[in-house]
DNA sequence: CAACGATACGGAGACAGTCTCCGTTTTGTC
DNA sequence: GACAAAACGGAGACTGTCTCCGTATCGTTG
């Protein structure tokens, strides 16, 4: 073909891009003070644009949630990168799965949404999901390889125990101290 | 005073009776097969009340999941007879844990809704979970004085813990078996 | 058994949230 | 500056919650 390839993706005209960025700037605001199931209508008040708009750049709740949550996937990917050239493969899970957890409590009623966002196949949500899962993989298995956790035990089953540590320590209203408690506690069984 | 005591609970109204009966065995129903977030008019719809009525009977959600989680926590009430008279302390614990993580999978996000209750002091579904805290507290000293588990984890913990086993499980449309594992896997860490 | 007060019914409707449709406005280009 | 494409925004359809109050039913009493 003549163009260069499929998705030539023309820039944004510069009032949506304004648009999409107050909307994200409001959202990430409100979902940090209520949690995620704020109203979608107040945020795109608040925003100062109507609902039509807002539905438009984010089609979905999921959608408008997978990209507010953009900064903190930033700084767990940059954990990961480190974690991978850790030389210590268990300590490295341990730290992990602790961002994990941290990072499924940034907003209130978040890991409800996960987990419901992962029994959908193309949810956005599930989506930026992605490198975290696949982090968790890696480190998982080269855990596995250096002894540190049992061998029967797979990366998802793992991604489910801290996703439910994250759910419960959320809903107790448990501290950062409480859930580290309680993420050692759900995680022996793994060694 | 010359009553017998406080309350004098008048019997109900025959036609009242007879609503509220429908009422429940229509939510159990629509419950099991929808989940505790269906919609209460269509529930009132379906028994053939009127909403008024249905929030007459039952003033909140809750107090209509506590009234249709009934049965199920009659069964639980038998085997917490049963297991408080056991003799093997720690065995009694795994096999309660197991009864009421599948309790607690009763209903389609029943967890969710019962961790809430628990947030608020006076809910009614907190105080239905009342004899179970109960037992699982009991049993818990049990297996502490029996050194089938470790002295430092509180009833509050393992009660958490096997609530959010409950809740992944069911999140992930686990089966009985996948719950069993998820169970053991997140308890090991008590011992 | 008639009549009356207490009890309960039920549905219209206020309210809140989601999401869409389409007439109007803004933008960028020629 | 004019035109087409892109984007806006808000009215309103729809769903669910929950209440208020005029009406109906029940059970008791004379």
């Amino acid at each position: 073909m003549g163009t260069v390839n499929a998705a030539a993706p023309r820039p944004m005209r510069s009032d949506a891009q304004r648009n999409y960025d107050r909307i994200l700037e409001v959202a990430s605001a409100a979902f940090a003070e209520k949690g995620v199931l704020t109203s979608l209508d107040d945020i795109a008040c608040r925003a100062g644009v109507g609902p039509g708009t807002l539905y438009r750049h984010f089609p979905s709740r999921d959608c408008l949630i997978a990209a507010a949550l953009g900064e903190s996937l930033g700084r767990l990917d940059a954990l990961a990168g480190r974690l991978k050239a850790s030389d210590d493969p268990g300590a490295a899970l341990d730290e992990w799965l602790l961002a994990v957890a941290n990072h499924l409590r940034t907003y209130d009623n978040l890991p409800e949404s996960i987990a419901e966002a992962f029994r959908t196949e193309d949810s956005p949500l599930r989506a930026s999901c992605r490198p975290l899962t696949e982090t968790t993989s890696l480190l998982v298995r080269r855990a596995k390889e250096a002894g540190a956790i049992r061998a029967d035990v797979e990366p998802l089953d793992i991604f489910a125990l801290v996703s439910s540590v994250a759910w419960a320590s959320q809903r107790r209203g448990d501290s950062d101290a409480g859930l580290r408690r309680m993420l050692a506690l759900a995680t022996t069984g793994i060694r």
